[in-house]
DNA sequence: ATGAAAGCGCTAACAA
DNA sequence: TTGTTAGCGCTTTCAT
């Protein structure tokens, strides 16, 4: 462990001749040529085909492995047109949804040949366009937007790009998605709340540019009104997406309203932070108070938190595929996926008076 | 919200001829040049050194403005030789510490000009090769490693690869690195127990491969032993990066000893896993028992977690001076960063008998 | 199946 | 300052 017995591992990298056939310089299709007694392109179309061939195909793969070829992409890229690349947008990488969301979409992508290039937008509409147009620049062959807004302007400009898009996690005007059915996660909140017997409810709501958000709590709040439960302006607050917003969002809401007895909030962070929040009050989540939150994040089953479960790698993957499709010119079909009620000790019935 | 103002959303992306100068196909230099009566390289000179210059260059700048030119990268490597991207390798996304690093290399990338391209390689030594490789035939101007393994096998092949790269978050032999000064995070977490009186204390160690994770528990059970405080093998477990695995340990360790009064966890979602572990076994995290962390991530404060602050948003940033610094010759020397200990409510002395 | 030749878009000599 | 020329490494016609 340590660096004794490895005496060059403080050398600067530089240049110095290698083992073996090289001699000099980086290693290319001419290099391989060269030593083959072959054309360029003949290597080129030996390399393409990676298995199989006759005996001079096997040769030169042979020979491109023993001299450590490795194809320029810059210069296939420049060539064909197409970098083999797609870009992700994503709110941020921090929020630990965008995490597993990138997580399968760079894992399908690798399967089919790809590389993924993710960019943080923070939300924020320069930096949206700031880091659509370095994707540009590197010409990928396609973009998945985990960052829409419900506001068309972000997606309209870049429908008007005509780069091939896919939307994943929000979805916006009617742009090829992939999405939770949000809504019905919502109502699946509320109903349960209601089962439980719940009628004084706060709702921690989100991010209002995020279709995600404003239609969990939607669902929510149209499945009470529907049992005839009322949730009142003073028992909602919007939240950002980690748990010290949603800690002081059920603190505001405790100072107005304390006689909630259920909290619904439309991400498992912001539930989180409403369970600190309920504790520093004296009351105790899945005894006094329920709490439901959304996304069943990892955390979430070791807090034993009750929540609306979104297959996030299933989203992930199924939009890379839908991207390809759009890439390939088949026409494609907005998908939604469907939610699950992950019921655990955060569920309570209301404390009886 | 609707799509129906939008009637050209759903439409599939084809090439159209556009409006004011532009004509058909893609807008290169040469047809900036066309349209400015001169010479490509002029252009290109113009568009280097995007403002000042006489009225021709700001001409140019107009018209390719205008024509919405957006210069390939991939050319422009092929030429140049040099990609302006990083690779950026971490162990994976989902674990918000390398998310969080990550933002801080990605954004202080940008402002130096480069793109930062990141790729989850899980650990595993295969990925590992796999995801550099790709990063090689992309051409990446340098590489920082997040991953890296006490194990030399990883470091050592990508130093023989001879491109640019530092090492941040784990150092491994002498490879320049950034990291945390991790044995005096542990020696904090280890004296502050000892100093509430403690004796009896568990440690939850996390990954074995990981400097970070072995010099805080050293750094922990030497300052203890220096007390005079041993930590019996029985009581330590190692973990994983998530509250369940933490929950785990937790809960094998109160099994072999009900009796500890105290644990240190070598990340917080580890530490996150033991509080809900102990509150299971019927004892209250901060009032029967002290629970202390590691890195002071997001939801440590939420949840008053005592845990050891590591700033690894200064930590990715000075990884990625470290490495243009590499990338342009000039000698480096590794950092070690400053850890600090941050007393919350899960700090408290053991109960009295 | 292989070779020859051209060219993707850009930049960096060099020349004027 | 600007134009000329050449070429980065690759793929893809076309001809053999």
């Amino acid at each position: 462990m340590d660096a004794s017995d490895n005496p060059d591992s403080a050398k600067p990298p530089a240049r110095s001749p290698r083992a073996g056939y090289r001699t000099t310089g980086p290693v290319t299709l001419r290099t391989i040529a060269e030593q083959a007694g072959v054309h360029p392109s003949t290597v080129s179309r030996a390399l393409k085909r990676s298995a199989g061939g006759d005996e001079t195909a096997r040769r030169i793969r042979e020979i491109a492995a023993e001299l450590g070829y490795r194809p320029d992409a810059a210069a296939a890229s420049l060539r064909t047109r197409r970098s083999g690349a797609v870009g992700v947008l994503v709110h941020r990488l921090t929020d630990v949804v965008q995490a597993i969301l990138f997580e399968a979409i760079e894992q399908t992508v690798l399967e089919l040949g790809y590389q993924a290039i993710v960019a943080n937008t923070y939300d924020d509409p320069d930096e949206q366009q700031r880091r659509v147009e370095l994707m540009l620049a590197r010409r990928v062959d396609g973009l998945i937007l985990a960052d829409a807004h419900t506001d068309l302007t972000y997606v309209d400009w870049v429908d008007s790009l005509e780069i091939p898009f896919v939307l994943v996690n929000r979805h916006a005007g009617d742009y090829p998605s992939v999405t939770l059915d949000d809504y019905l996660g919502g109502r699946l909140a509320g109903s349960h709340l209601a089962d439980l017997g719940h009628s004084r409810i706060a709702v921690l709501g989100g991010l209002p540019h995020s279709s995600a958000s404003t239609e969990r709590a939607a669902g929510c709040l149209n499945a009470l009104r529907e049992r005839g439960i009322e949730v009142d302006d003073d028992a909602v607050e919007t939240t950002g997406l980690d748990a010290s917003t949603g800690r002081e969002g059920m603190r505001r809401i405790l100072d107005r309203r304390p006689d909630i007895t259920a909290v619904f909030a439309v991400n498992d962070f912001d539930a989180l932070g409403a369970v600190i929040a309920l504790r520093e009050g004296g009351r105790e989540p899945g005894a006094d108070v329920a709490v439901v939150g959304f996304n069943d994040v990892p955390v979430a089953e070791a807090a034993q938190l009750t929540t609306v479960r979104s297959p996030h790698a299933t989203m992930g993957s199924a939009a890379t595929r839908m991207l390809m499709d759009v890439i390939d010119g088949r026409h494609v079909q907005s998908m939604r996926l469907s939610p699950e009620l992950i019921v655990r000790a955060t569920s309570c019935p209301p404390p009886s008076p």
